[in-house]
DNA sequence: CTCAGATGGTACTGGTCGGTTCGATCCTGG
DNA sequence: CCAGGATCGAACCGACCAGTACCATCTGAG
């Protein structure tokens, strides 16, 4: 079957799919636990379409990389703007959907920290970097709301709770870890603002 | 030159020699960023006397992730243990002592943690747990000196700060990472003694 | 002095992996 | 109905890599 069983032509619609399948194996895998030709095979795509699409198996892992960061990103960014005005109950929410997706069976640690540690190049390193920079906005944003007489300073210690508490529930198995952390950034948070 | 040119035979020696050398390399590069030819090239040693010690390159993996977790614990617990009795100045040296880590040229994040990430297998992954259960084991014994009283709950607040410190250093360059971390723990101290 | 063991150096092997190519088949716009 | 593009499946290639084998050379103990 050459093209897709039941799914009409759409190089768009094709390549945003092989997007979305292998962010999870290679999430799972790691980025060179899996071959191109098993990636194919449980992309259940040909290896001419994948290299049609991303040109090296590099260009895929590109492309997965920056829309698994901008999926993160806007899910915690939605997170924390649905939660109300309150910077504390921002940070609650926001810990909680970290602890909520730690206590998954698929939890590997952060995808973006661990594709820069396996892929110790130019290139995935600002993808991490500038995930890690997007991330900061989002509590830089928090701080502000707080009232915090430096932002940036509490930002960048709840961004060193929220990556900690991401590594120790890795490493560590703590189901509180997503727990701990928040009531840290809360008690952060809470002496920010008395000052 | 067969044998190594002005050191005796010591296989013991050899072992470690190599062990050390290859902590550097991997590090730097990267478990599968260097093949087994080029180490021995770094290393000054010939492939037979690599695999004579360690049988394959996952036996130097984890005798090289192994002595690293000690060298790495044994620090820190050097650092905490010769800063006086006061938990205050404890935490203070031992996070003055991980930013002047960061500081450093080839600061490359956690290696422990970057080998999980790199080989996602049971035995790196037990080493990098063990690593991280010993850390945890330094800092109760800080929390409890402290007179916390839930002593593990600090603990394990104070391993999400240095954990956090460490990949925020490497992944936003931010030379205060670890002086917020320290700052952070300090607050969550002070807290936890006062209560 | 001699011999066993440790080591270096080199060549080799079997397998895997990234990437290419080709022909056949199936959609879709005109 | 037809032409062009998207896709599959499979074969193929070159490079690299972990691991093995062999031998010459050196060290140190007795």
């Amino acid at each position: 079957m050459p093209v897709a069983k039941g799914s009409t032509i759409d190089p768009e619609r094709t390549r945003a799919t092989i997007v979305h399948a292998a962010t999870q194996v290679l999430y799972e895998r790691g980025l060179d636990g899996i071959g191109v030709a098993e990636l194919c095979a449980r992309l259940g795509v040909s290896k001419e379409t994948l290299y049609r699409h991303f040109g090296t198996k590099d260009g895929l892992v590109h492309a997965v990389l920056d829309t698994r960061s901008d999926r993160v990103i806007h899910w915690l960014t939605d997170t924390v703007s649905s939660s109300g005005d309150r910077p504390a109950d921002q940070l609650t929410a926001l810990f909680r959907a970290l602890q909520g997706w730690y206590d998954g069976r698929e939890f590997r640690g952060c995808a973006l920290i661990n594709a820069a540690a396996q892929h110790h190049t130019d290139a995935v390193r600002a993808i991490a970097a500038r995930h890690v920079e997007r991330y900061l906005e989002l509590l830089t944003g928090i701080a502000k709301q707080a009232g915090a007489d430096d932002p940036h300073r509490l930002a960048l210690q709840l961004l060193i709770l929220a990556e900690g508490a991401t590594v120790v529930a890795d490493h560590h198995g703590s189901a509180r870890a997503g727990e701990l952390a928040c009531r840290a950034a809360l008690a952060l948070l809470a002496a920010a603002e008395r000052s």
